[in-house]
Formats: structure tokens, C-alpha cells, sequence
RNA sequence: GCGCCUGUAGCUCAGCUGGACAGAGCAACGGCCUUCUAAGCCGUGGGUCGCGGGUUCGAAUCCUGCCGGGCGCGCCA
């Protein structure tokens, strides 16, 4: 079937024109029809507010001329009734016979009802974490991660091909420095320090004589007497490729896989640099100006020009930036979404600028802010490791909480705010523990069915029941949640905002936690305990697709 | 100084393309386990939506000015 809001859109529509014409006015294109679920119990499963916006259009007052739609709508077979509130709302009770159909679609479907079509098959590349490699993944790096993989399986469940990338920023100074932080660790390792001193700015953490100890164990000191270029630059390959290792066995534990690891030293590789900025030459967008070349930002919404390749020849990063975002969209990406820290807010308007000198729509591309992360213990500051003064690692907080906890507390608020994390929270197996507590609710649904089945009561068909036999407050409240799936996921997906699903499934978890704890299932007459197994089964379903979403595990016994 | 994000109940936050008496969880208080997992449920109390103006029939939501918090303003990445 369509999902309720598709069908429940037609019928109105059609009772909006049949008002309209009564008033002598024809109406070519409708506005489109919001709907959305009350915010009290008491006001339907779902209203809109079309008679409000409406009102102008037609020359009626909202009150009335929700009323005389709602007139309209009594008869249809999938509304109990309408009603109209306030200044105008119009809410929906859906009847029995829908509820019916909603329970039967959801168990018919599988794992995949609530998807959708809505991305068209479109191809959409999202780009996320893309940390340098000089170093291991902190808390923040772990926000970035669950929200760029949830908003990629959210978009893969949309009708978006999808397809998830990290860029290796392995072409800068930074590797340099990295390069001769370990070496530097290495002479010291070996009682020469003094031979080559610690660079300044170095990188001081504790996994750089990790990496030194490496090298000593596959080397030995054969780099303490060969000459310092030889050595830097086998220690600052050596160092880059140690440190990705040990990156993408942190994402795999986490759960975050991705299909493409794309190099920035495969940008200069390919000259897919010079090739760029002569495209940016021949679109006039950028000039020679005191030896460098620039980039004419100020054309677009930048509030200043840019150097693109310096005096020197060396090229900026953004420079290696627009190449590499001229290269997604010649992989031929209809999208492309970028998922940065906050911290890079600054940036965003060049990058659009870039994508927008490429001949490219700015749309084309989505730069989502990722803010803070606030991890806490108890309520207290947790931000900071005692001995390198570095943040807390991602491995950390994974091997801590689980990757579960994780990546549920990171997806839990909007991508612009900042997220208070609490360790001793997210390991806590209580009610106040928002991950457990939707776990539990599945894991309480396969409890009754394993039960039920090892009392030999099976479940009847879904078609054979009948949707008015959901007679309670609880079960009527859970199936019109049920039915909000895929509207949730679709918004979702346009906002590109995982807390909302993270939100969605704690209120469904909510939801079976009080029909089952208000009604008994097995052992019920026989049609009751049919009907509720199914409604248990139906539950469970799309808490494990909300979760699956967020990858974060279903379990079955807890 | 300029720019971006943010300020909603004791705490953490939803709601923000304007709409119904401002919602949830936690914490507090009071109840519920002979029966499908109490890692659960039910109930009670708690808010001048930072402050002041403005637009509107209607503002937590839009505009503007203050105040507070965060982050940026490199030929760094």
C-alpha cells in the first residue's frame, strides 16, 4: 500500500478542490499539503494546517473552511473521524481498516518498509571523517563518523545510490612533520636523542614512539647512520601508513566501513591539480596577481580572494581542494555531501564558491557542521587524556562504552549542536540509559515470540486481522506510530539529520514498553493474542530498521 | 572589530520553511513484579521559550538591538 500520509494527501486534495470550485475557483496547482502528527494525544494521528494557508487562496476563514473540508472527509473508509481545532487545524483519526492495512504492509515488507524512492536512484557521494593520518581519531572525529555513516544508510534507504569516501590528507606539511616527529622518537628510543631533536609544533602524543618502536622492530638502527633525507622520508611513508592502519581498524571497530579511500597524493599524481586550475583559468575565475594565482572568491559569496598555488609553485590547500571536489563530481556524483567540523565553518563559503566555478550547481554540494563533542563522566569534564594533553580517542570511548552506545549518543542531537556525552550514562544498563532502553524493547519482542512459540501459539496471517480488534489507548497509539515510520525517515533524509530517527525509535521503544506492560498477550482468546503477537512482531521490525539505520545492534536476549 | 552556530523545566535536549493550552527523557516525589524479560510501566509537581523592540489575525519559530556560551576570520591543513 502507500504509505498513509500518500493516500491520506489524495483524498484531501481532492475535498480542498471540490471547495474550491464551489467557490468558483479553480484551482491549477494545489500548494502542497503539510501533514504532521499532533503534538497532544487527543488531536489524531495526524493534522494539517491546509485550511490555514488556504484561507487567503479561497476567501474564507480558516475555522470554516476547515470545516467544510473536513465535511468533505467523513465518509472514506480509512478515517474514524475528523475533526477541527483551534484556528483551523484539521486532525485525522485514522480507522481500524487502515490500521489493519499498516500492520499487514509492515509485515509483508521486511526490513524494507518505510523506504522509499524519494533520491530516484540518483548517485550521491558522502564523505566523511577524512582526518590526516598523523594521528588517532578523538571523540570528535567518532561524531563525524556515526553522522556521516547513519546519513549515508538513511540516503541508501531513500532511493539514493550511495557511496561513502575518506580523503587522506597525505600530501601536506603536516606529514613532513609527522616524518620527523617519529624519527625524532626513533634516535631517542635508541639513546640519540640529541642526534635528532624533537621539531618544533612535533607531534608530542604517545603513539608517535608506538609508531618509532615499529620502525625500530621491522628496521633495527640501520636509520640512526643513514643520511637524514633518506631517513625522512622512509619515516614519514612509514609513519602515514602505520597511523591509517591503525584509523581504519578504529572505523571498522565502530562499525564504519567505506568504499573508497581516496589519497590526496593521487590528486597531485594524476596532475589533476594544474588540470583544475587551468579550468578555473579558462572560466575566467582565476588571475595572476604578485607571482601567485588566485582565486576570484569575491564572484561568488566569499568575502575575499584566494591564493590557489603560491609564489613558491606550491599549491594551497584549497587549491588541492577544488581538484579534488572537480574530480567527485567527474566521477560523475549527482551529489555530493561533505560532513566537516565546525571548526572549518569558515571555509564553507569558498568551497561553494569552487563548486560553483566548476559550472556546477552550489546545491550540488552539502557541507554538513558537525559540533562538539562534550564528553563528560558523571557529569564531569572528561575532554582531556592526562599525559599528552590530547583529546580522548575514539578506540577509547568504543572500547569503553561499545561501538552501540556510541554511536547512538553521537546521533542523539541535531549535527549544529553540541553534544554533551556521558560515559558513565551510556554504560549504564538502566531505564535512564536511552540505548539500552530501545535494545530492551526489542529484545522484549523476540522474548514473547520465542515464548510464544514454545507454547506452540502461532501467529495468524496478517490479512486475517482485523484492525478494530486494537481497541485500547496503547495499541492504538503504537500503530499510529508504527505508521509515522516513513514519514520520519523520509524527513530524515531531506534534512539529512540522524536524530530524528534516534528520537523516532526511542518514542516507538516508549510506546511497546506501555502497550506491553498494560496488556497481557499470550494466553488471551485466541484472535487477541493473534492480533497482539502480530503487533509485537510489527514492532520489533522496525525498531531493528530504525536501528539498522543507526547501525547499532538489535539484540534478541539481553 | 566582522562572520557562523547557540541560549527552551533543576539537568540534557526536541520543537524553529509562523499556527492548537510550549513537549520528551533524566533528576525529585508517590505507586506497580504468583502470570509473556521490573534493563520495564503508571501517576504528581516543575517553564516570563536569555532580555527589549518590530512584522503578523497569530511568534519559541521571522526581522532588529542588546546580553551570555562556542567556533572561525592565514599564500595552515
Amino acid at each position: 500500500m502507500e504509505g498513509v500520509e500518500a493516500t491520506l494527501r489524495q483524498i484531501v486534495e481532492g475535498a480542498v478542490r471540490e471547495a474550491a470550485s464551489e467557490k468558483g475557483i479553480s484551482l491549477d496547482e494545489l500548494p502542497e499539503i503539510n501533514f504532521e502528527k499532533p503534538k497532544r494525544e487527543g488531536q489524531g494521528d495526524l493534522s494539517t494546517n491546509c485550511a490555514m494557508q488556504m484561507s487567503k487562496l479561497l476567501g474564507e476563514k480558516p475555522a470554516d473552511l476547515a470545516k467544510k473540508i473536513a465535511a468533505k472527509l467523513s465518509a472514506s473508509p480509512y478515517l474514524d473521524r475528523v475533526e477541527t481545532a483551534g484556528p483551523g487545524f484539521i486532525n485525522f483519526f485514522l480507522s481500524p481498516k487502515w490500521m489493519g492495512e499498516v500492520l499487514e504492509a509492515i509485515l509483508a515488507g521486511g526490513g524494507g518498509w518505510g523506504s522509499s524512492n524519494r533520491g530516484g536512484g540518483k548517485r550521491v557521494q558522502v564523505e566523511f571523517v577524512s582526518a590526516n593520518p598523523t594521528g588517532p581519531l578523538h571523540v570528535g572525529h567518532g561524531r563525524g563518523a556515526a553522522v556521516g555513516d547513519i546519513i549515508a544508510n538513511i540516503l541508501a534507504f531513500t532511493g539514493w545510490k550511495v557511496e561513502r569516501e575518506y580523503y587522506i590528507n597525505d600530501a601536506g606539511l603536516q606529514m613532513d612533520l609527522l616524518g620527523a616527529s617519529v624519527r625524532a622518537r626513533y634516535f631517542e628510543l635508541a639513546g640519540k636523542g640529541d642526534q635528532a631533536p624533537f621539531p618544533e609544533d612535533g607531534y608530542k602524543g604517545d603513539y608517535i614512539y608506538d609508531v618509532a618502536e615499529a620502525v625500530r622492530e621491522q628496521e633495527g638502527d640501520r636509520f640512526l647512520s643513514a643520511p637524514p633525507e633518506e631517513g625522512l622520508a622512509f619515516f614519514k611513508d612509514f609513519s602515514g601508513k602505520a597511523i591509517l592502519d591503525s584509523i581504519k581498524k578504529d572505523l571498522a571497530d565502530f562499525g564504519v566501513n567505506f568504499d573508497v579511500w581516496f589519497s590526496e597524493k593521487t590528486l597531485y599524481g594524476q596532475n589533476l591539480v594544474p588540470s583544475a586550475m587551468e579550468t578555473l583559468k579558462e572560466r575566467g575565475y582565476a588571475f595572476e596577481h604578485e607571482g601567485a594565482l588566485w582565486f576570484k572568491s569575491t564572484d561568488f559569496t566569499d568575502e575575499k580572494d584566494r591564493v590557489l598555488i603560491r609564489a613558491n609553485g606550491a599549491p594551497t590547500y584549497f587549491a588541492s581542494d577544488i581538484a579534488y571536489h572537480k574530480n567527485k563530481f567527474d566521477r560523475g556524483f549527482d551529489r555530493v555531501i561533505d560532513v566537516w567540523g565546525a571548526d572549518h565553518h569558515g571555509y564553507v563559503p569558498r568551497m561553494k564558491a569552487g563548486v560553483q566555478s566548476l559550472g556546477r550547481d552550489p546545491d550540488d554540494l552539502d557541507i554538513l557542521l558537525i559540533q562538539f563533542v562534550n564528553l563528560l563522566r558523571d557529569g564531569v569534564q572528561a575532554a582531556m587524556s592526562t599525559r599528552s594533553g590530547e583529546f580522548v580517542t575514539l578506540a577509547d570511548v568504543v572500547g569503553e562504552v561499545g561501538a552501540d552506545a556510541a554511536r547512538f549518543f553521537f546521533a542523539m542531537r541535531r549535527n549544529d549542536s553540541h553534544l554533551d556525552f556521558d560515559l558513565e550514562l551510556a554504560k549504564r544498563t538502566s531505564n535512564d540509559n536511552p540505548v539500552y532502553y530501545v535494545q530492551y524493547a526489542h529484545a522484549r519482542v523476540c522474548s514473547v515470540l520465542r515464548e510464544a512459540e514454545a507454547r506452540g501459539a502461532a501467529a495468524p496471517p496478517a490479512q486475517t486481522v482485523r484492525g478494530d480488534i486494537f481497541a485500547s489507548a496503547e495499541e492504538k497509539k503504537l500503530l499510529s506510530r508504527l505508521a509515522d515510520f516513513p514519514r520520519e525517515a523520509d524527513k530524515a533524509s531531506r534534512e539529512l539529520a540522524p536524530h530524528i530517527l534516534v528520537k523516532y525509535v526511542s518514542d516507538l521503544a516508549g510506546d511497546f514498553h506501555s502497550f506491553y506492560n498494560a496488556h497481557r498477550i499470550l494466553g488471551e482468546a485466541e484472535e487477541v493474542m493473534g492480533a497482539r503477537l502480530l503487533l509485537a512482531k510489527a514492532s520489533g521490525m522496525v525498531i531493528a530498521s530504525v536501528l539498522a539505520l543507526l547501525g547499532v545492534k538489535a539484540p534478541e536476549r539481553m
